[in-house]
DNA sequence: AAAAAGAGTACCAAAAAGGTCCAGTTTCCG
DNA sequence: CGGAAACTGGACCTTTTTGGTACTCTTTTT
């Protein structure tokens, strides 16, 4: 449905929850239920699979926790997705190399979707942790977004 | 898991069949499900969503078929994904304006997922059915994606 | 040793996607 | 006129994915 999962959504809350506060170390998972009020399975979940993949550090035994991994502003958006729901890819053939595609000329929209894809994928790396903080307000300057108009059309802002 | 479903994946292959041959009236839905070796009910169930979101024009009776409602290069990604699976928006919260956002005051995030959904959708309108016609290359230019950097702040890295 | 975390994994219920089928309607054509 | 060719509008079913919970380890601190 070209929807980010839940998991995603209370993902990036969790973690502009910790990037918002102090910076310490130590933000157990019930902290972050508490703060943000999701339910103690979920966070863990979401905090093992962000541990898992880079995104934090987790600290074992009694006074453990998770903290960032890195600064707010080197976490970005495509990463956390990433993270909690496998690779980036826009379309079913995108993922699994084995698409008909290759031999068959009739489908022949996999460069395309490629493209496409790409400048998603640009779009979500272009956000960062920091960003997202709550309270704060991305703004987008004015809109560059001039995609795949194949060839010259740069309608430059 | 941010990916189009199959339908809107199909529907893109119809349509670019569509606009790749003549482009006369007439293209019946068998027609295409040979063209494209999808099975019929598909590319019925399909062009039937695409031509009630006024994407293909229908004609009924013998000797009717569907045609493209406009030129290939007026349509565009984000309406055929609009048409196929319900408006694009990237959390489940953008979807219902009833989130608890509003008057919670935990999660701020909204304002910023909508400026992200909105990017990633600027992302898609930028890419025409005549840009994934079969056999043609969308080329993008460099990556103008410069995104979210909110105002001053780009802590060059 | 006990308590406080996280790790790993299995499990389940609900929702969405993927796909098929069929009983109408409309239009053409002989 | 009557049938055949197409689209229309749904219902329906199966499989996959999500969303969410639970339970049993292992690690670390005190
Ligand atoms: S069959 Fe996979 S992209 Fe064409
Ligand atoms: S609760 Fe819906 S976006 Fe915050």
């Amino acid at each position: 449905m070209l929807r980010v999962t839940k998991l995603t959504d209370y993902g990036v809350l969790l973690l502009s929850q910790m990037a918002d506060g102090d910076e310490r170390e130590a933000c157990t998972a019930r902290d972050l239920a508490d703060s943000t009020r999701l339910p103690l399975p979920m966070v863990s979940k979401i905090a093992k699979l962000l541990a898992h993949h880079g995104l934090l550090l987790s600290h074992r035994g009694a006074k453990g926790g998770y903290s960032l991994a890195r600064p707010a502003h080197k976490i970005t958006l495509a990463e956390i997705i990433a993270a909690l729901e496998g690779p980036i890819a826009i379309t079913d053939c995108l993922g699994h190399d084995d698409c008909r595609c290759e031999a068959d000329p009739i489908c022949s929209m996999r460069g395309n979707w490629d493209v496409v894809n790409h400048a998603v994928r640009g779009a979500l790396e272009g956000v960062t942790l920091e960003d997202m903080v709550a309270g704060k307000k991305v703004t987008v300057p004015s809109f560059p977004l001039a995609l795949a108009s194949s060839g010259s059309e740069r309608s430059g802002k």
